[in-house]
DNA sequence: TTAATATATTGACTGATTTAGATGTATCAA
DNA sequence: TTGATACATCTAAATCAGTCAATATATTAA
């Protein structure tokens, strides 16, 4: 009888869930889908000139948050692919990031989605 | 000067951001997804029978966790429209919700997915 | 260089989440 | 009815997440 073995992939699945955990994680705060919603309809910041993005301060008035938890918020985000961070002059301009979105919708069929 | 008002369904897309966040951090463990994987792949669970659903005691072995942590955790993924669990005679057969998943895919783009 | 501004980091607090042991409840078999 | 089985709930521990005040860092202006 053959030894039952896991899985050549089994690491690298365990790897993929914990990745998409992770972004769905960071999806999983009702600020940051503020944010996230604000970036997607913003394109283009009014605060700090046209220019592309958002930047940081704009975001402390759409969330009602303090700048720290705003810059917290900002962290987490970038770290699931979900947004771009770019500092231009004094300013963060911040745009939504297409890596993340794209691993999730790659991995819902996973799950069921 | 008109006074600043906020959008008649301001609270309506308030309540939406925090369902939307509340499915997200359903799925957001790893061992979450990772019982969400095996219902996906097992409509017709092999432990209890050839029934639709997939039983509890299946789900111990496929996250190596306690009986009690798999319940809170299939707690969860039901609070969130992601399982649907059955009991029949002494076995809880569980298996995908898509109710939760349409919601996920309904509400992506509003946050730039 | 000095002052002002924008953002990041640190530290502390509160509350939530994950986990399992102990126990309760429901169902079936004898 | 009694015992065994399957699952849920309770309780408690450890860890983690969200928040902001205080402080640090970086950039620009004067």
């Amino acid at each position: 009888m053959m030894p039952v073995v896991l899985h050549p992939d089994a690491a690298l699945v365990e790897t993929q869930l914990e990745a998409a955990a992770w972004v769905f994680k960071a999806l999983s705060d009702p600020a940051r889908l503020k944010i996230l919603a604000h970036l997607s309809r913003n394109p283009d910041g009014a605060c700090c000139g046209p220019e592309p993005g958002v930047c940081a301060c704009d975001l402390e008035s759409v969330t009602g948050l303090s700048q720290p938890t705003v810059s917290h918020h900002m962290k987490c985000l970038i770290s699931a692919h979900l947004v771009i961070g770019e500092k231009r002059g004094k300013w963060m301009y911040y745009q939504i990031d297409p890596r993340g979105f794209g691993l999730l919708k790659a991995f819902l069929p996973t799950v069921g989605g």
